[in-house]
DNA sequence: CGGGTTATTACGTTATACGATATAGCGCGT
DNA sequence: ACGCGCTATATCGTATAACGTAATAACCCG
């Protein structure tokens, strides 16, 4: 393993996969493969949508076939963004120093 | 309280403070207030300092005055690079989805 | 009808974030 | 001299969450 793990919060990777469109857990556990380059195990991931879903930033859908398909919600979507764009501060600060780092 | 905490790994936060100079503990939090909007409460601070000291991620150096200053070893800096560059593709995914988002 | 893929649920361990609390030296005004 | 607020670190407890593993079951294809 590496000093650090990667960037991989669940619920924000959840989140921003869902701004695709709805999925069902395990076509997230894919999706999230290409968009950031970790596997979410079964276990982190259904535990993040349940306290995604009581929080109300996602939404369950009916079910259909044996998929429980989510959709993020308007405060998801703001909840998401407003964790990105602040992300994406701090990381360039961060990037920032490092490249005056000797 | 927002839905989602802010972008805030502290041991992330800690070493990209480091990467502009050595710092004691104090320092580092007034640092990454500045530099995070996060203000770091001592129990979530010194652990883990604790902890990237532990993994060799930083380095403690001699005691001066009450201050116990670290700096940054090049294992830390290297964790943190990949760390944060793999972060920056990950936001501009997800911004970029965002964006599209209804 | 058997094996791999899809799909979800449940469980246990470990890590860690974070608030609260304790301690103590220091500088400054009165 | 006194108290107050700031600097500075340590420690404890709790709640949350990440994550691996295993169990379950339906589906498709050969």
């Amino acid at each position: 393993m590496d000093g650090l793990g990667r960037f991989a919060e669940p619920s924000v990777l959840i989140l921003a996969s869902l701004a695709d469109g709805p999925k069902h857990g395990y076509a997230l556990i894919k999706d999230i493969e290409e968009l950031a380059g970790t596997t979410l195990g079964p276990g982190t991931l259904y535990a993040a949508l349940a306290r995604l879903e009581q929080r109300q930033l996602i939404e369950a859908l009916p079910e259909q076939d044996r998929r429980r398909p989510y959709r993020i919600t308007p405060a998801g979507a703001q909840a998401v963004r407003s964790y990105l764009e602040d992300a994406r501060r701090v990381v360039a600060a961060g990037l920032k120093r490092l490249a005056a780092f000797a």
